[in-house]
DNA sequence: TTGAAAGCGCTAACAT
DNA sequence: ATGTTAGCGCTTTCAA
């Protein structure tokens, strides 16, 4: 027995066909006789037939194959142990907010029948292994995540004229298609909720400030708390971590113990902020009201269930993808951009 | 300009030489002399080659891609629309577990400069379509991580002779080498320290019966009370999520209120044993001690931190990448089954 | 509408 | 030690 995979040379000697007609089938180009068309599906039937996908790709230039990159800042000064890289990955999964991305992405590319790849790019040289990876014509493009404003990747994409679309607007433009949020607008719709409970004394712990999502979420937040006749909002940075978002709750709890209102620019410091706040005594909602951001898995599982500002992650991945396969199709020439609306999920913390 | 990729014939014109010889340079075969291979080192920095994955691919019959495939048992009665697939995805990623899966895959694949294509499998198209992308050639092989215990996906990928390795035992038979955890030790060391904190009522929220590996745990559990002076131990089903752990321990506490040690069967479910106990006025560990299982994330920010039973994921996950590895070189061609010692992990719960 | 034939860029015999 | 050459399986002009 020939453990040979079967090939269009195969199919088409099965046929009684050329290898361009039954490769025209395949492809679904128009110009062929039904009748030879079946001939020919029923050929591949019975040999089992499944296009190479090497082969196929060496002539047209093209993979179906997308690299989604989580990449950090990593600027090789610390060492890039297997060690450091487990951690990176392990910190990426444990924030829900990748799950989501990884749902829309995959959600827009399974019925294309293409399947992402994973990469990270936390160091200089997993930087460069995307460059080289994408450069072989290992992929067509990158859907890029960045967990840092100070990334190097988005610009050497660019600058290599590799197809890749980003997830948020980059702090220093680039020339690459992205999606993102109305995070002021995110702002707002904490502040009016916290101002429609009637808090009067509120706080917020923002994102990190190099991130200029979450200076649009504070400012967001802020205009509006002033609009609403509080110019004055306490802020305390965290990292869009739990464990920051204890330590930002319980500096602003010690600076402001009357507190009554608390915005939190993500669900993890939301939930962390929670924590704080059973642990002194405070009761959620009714002693201080708490809004989260993203409403993430967290913001369900959280006790109590976090209101919060829901951003749509998924149909913001789908979007990535869509627009990087239009960019790699060559439907698209010019970088876009893509805003989406954030909306409030009332659970009980608000 | 030309705006096409310098092939080797370009690198071969550059240097001076033909195109086997640079092809022999870049693949690292001896036989070159050390003075050509610098020529050809510095032909190949200046043009910036880089080696056609599709057309080496085409020739060697390798890709050096893996599948990373999370499966699950879907029988496609249910409708397998987009936001179902949506939810597998977030279900999938809500689970720390899986995070470090990903990270001591890239671990062992990285460096070999490969990545993995991740792919879900939850519906029978879903693992059709898994089937087809490797029959295709797209991928080497596959590493399979079943959520549920009746996937058929295993058996799919045996008989069509693909490459693939799994994550646990399978429940029925399969021709496809395995790594997995000495779980009923593991269920051992948490009677063990339940025992040894003096606990004499003590109760146990295990996985799905339908899971081997929560049997094993549960036997090693009260097989080691037994011979500790404990023969009975109430058991609740849970399904390895928060939610079902909530819900099992509520239902435990009904019948034994007088519970002082629980060992749970995952961290995730010992988070929502936790939370019950803490809600109805028991304190965790002076009350009640609690013990997780694999010292997953959730572990550390749990309140208070879960004293757990060690699975090392990583490792077990580097080990299936390896195993995959020697399979797709054909350095082994019979299925082996690498077994994994679990370790208790002394927090503040227990 | 169909077939013949020319490559895509690379590796690996084989020849030198 | 190096070069020559024959494909790997597919798509795609170009003819018929």
């Amino acid at each position: 027995m020939n453990r040979h995979a079967p090939t269009l040379e195969d199919v088409a000697r099965e046929a009684g066909v050329s290898r361009a007609t039954v490769s025209r089938v395949v492809n679904g180009v128009r110009n062929v006789d039904p009748a030879i068309q079946d001939q020919v599906r029923v050929a591949i039937e019975r040999t089992g037939y499944a296009p190479n996908r090497a082969a196929r790709s060496l002539v047209t230039r093209r993979t179906g194959t997308v690299a989604l990159v989580v990449s950090g800042a990593g600027d090789g000064t610390g060492d890039t142990s297997e060690e450091e890289q487990n951690a990176f990955a392990a910190r990426v999964f444990a924030d829900p907010f990748f799950g989501r991305v990884v749902g829309g992405v995959v959600g827009f590319l399974r019925p294309r029948s293409t399947h992402p790849v994973l990469m990270f790019a936390e160091s200089p040289e997993a930087r460069q292994e995307v460059l080289r990876y994408l450069r072989q014509g290992n992929a067509d493009g990158a859907l890029v995540v960045s967990t840092h404003p100070d990334d190097p990747l988005p610009a050497l994409l660019a600058e290599a004229g590799l197809p890749a679309v980003l997830f948020a607007r980059p702090v220093r433009p680039v020339a690459l298609s992205h999606v993102d949020l109305a995070h002021w607008d995110g702002g707002r719709l904490a502040a009016e909720r916290l101002l429609a409970r009637g808090c009067r004394k509120v706080a917020t712990v923002s994102g990190p400030w190099a991130v200029a999502a979450s200076q649009e979420r504070l400012a967001g937040f802020r205009d509006t708390m002033a609009r609403g006749g509080h110019p004055y909002v306490p802020v305390a940075e965290g990292g869009f971590t739990l464990d920051s978002g204890v330590a930002a709750m319980a500096e602003l709890l010690a600076e402001h113990p009357d507190v009554e209102g608390v915005f939190a620019a993500n669900d993890l410091m939301a939930q962390g902020v929670c924590q704080v706040l059973r642990e002194r005594g405070r009761r959620v909602p009714d002693d201080v009201a708490v809004v989260g951001f993203d409403d993430s898995s967290v913001a369900a599982t959280c006790r109590p269930p976090l209101t919060s500002v829901r951003q749509p992650v998924e149909d913001m991945a789908a979007a990535m993808a869509r627009l990087l396969d239009e960019h790699v199709r060559g439907l698209r020439t010019e970088p876009a951009s893509v805003l989406f609306e954030p909306e409030l999920v009332v659970r009980e913390s608000a």
